[in-house]
DNA sequence: TATTGTTATACTCTATAACTATA
DNA sequence: TATAGTTATAGAGTATAACAATA
């Protein structure tokens, strides 16, 4: 079965067949499966109440450990967002009590954002259902394409810059 | 060499050793890409004056070949963005003298968006600098790698629904 | 001087809906 | 009635920069 950069490529070897294009069929595919999946994701998030961006900063800091506290720098660098969107996340979560702004003990300039009994308690409901929903969209791959994609994924972050932390 | 990916596995292994979060390996490494690709492929837009949006209206008009004449709902599908999107970038490239909108002969409500000779041009000196950037990007790739990582993509597109034209 | 977090600006996109002109 | 395109609203993100407090 084809899919829209079937369609596409066959367009670009009509119109230029000069190019090479075939980089697009990666690249291409990249971009519009995330489309899908970003909001594949959302039916989970929604159903308990969330966005994206609140779950993505409540999963951060649960996975962290206890107790459950990182700084708005660390949340910047783990979710790939600006300063100011760090910002007005951590206001509408703690608006909503999922989340706690404290002075830091170590650092004036510093603060410490930690979840509260409210915050973990959804966090911990909702992670069970985001995993299963993420195992729906993977349900068309077998197991060992799983394991390549991922692996083949993490060649090209590495090379792009990605890193741990 | 471990990518970011790796660190957030290793701590949901940590801390929910009861779950199994392995899908979180392809989509959470699809996301990431995704984004970093996007701030790369930015790159080679903005030395041709473009951005994304633009890029994409344009190099749709010039794949579906001559007279390079598309609808608004026609680059809606190819693009996935919204109508309103749509509208807003076809007025930013209609002021820059890249596209022009004329009324349809066959239905009165429609719109046809045409490239200009600017606009082709542009398009067309901005294309092979796109391609090579893409090329850059997946430079830490195998030819191999490449065409079974397109495959699985597809897979998982076509499974998601996507679908050519 | 540099860093932390917040605030501010202008812009692009989202989702949703209303609206017109036409089919 | 439905469709094509535009317009409008509120909200979340971008990039960039400025800012106060602290290191």
């Amino acid at each position: 079965m084809a899919d829209h950069l079937d369609f596409v490529l066959d367009q670009w070897a009509r119109e230029r067949p000069d190019l090479d294009v075939s980089a697009m069929g990666v690249i291409g595919r990249l971009s519009r499966l995330s489309r899908l999946v970003g909001t594949e994701l959302e039916k989970a998030f929604s159903a308990h109440g969330l966005d994206r961006g609140a779950f993505d900063m409540l999963a951060t800091l649960r996975r962290s450990g206890p107790p459950f506290a990182l700084t708005p720098a660390g949340l910047m660098r783990a979710s790939m967002v600006t300063s100011g969107a760090i910002t007005q996340r951590l206001d509408r979560l703690e608006a909503r009590g999922w989340v706690t702004r404290t002075p830091s003990d170590s650092d004036g300039r510093g603060v410490v954002v930690a979840l509260t009994d409210e915050g973990l308690a959804l966090i911990n409901a909702a992670l069970p259902d985001h995993v299963a929903n993420e195992e729906r969209i993977l349900a068309s791959l077998s197991t060992e394409q799983r394991a390549q994609l991922a692996e083949t994924l993490r060649q090209l972050l590495v090379a792009l810059g990605d890193s741990p932390a």
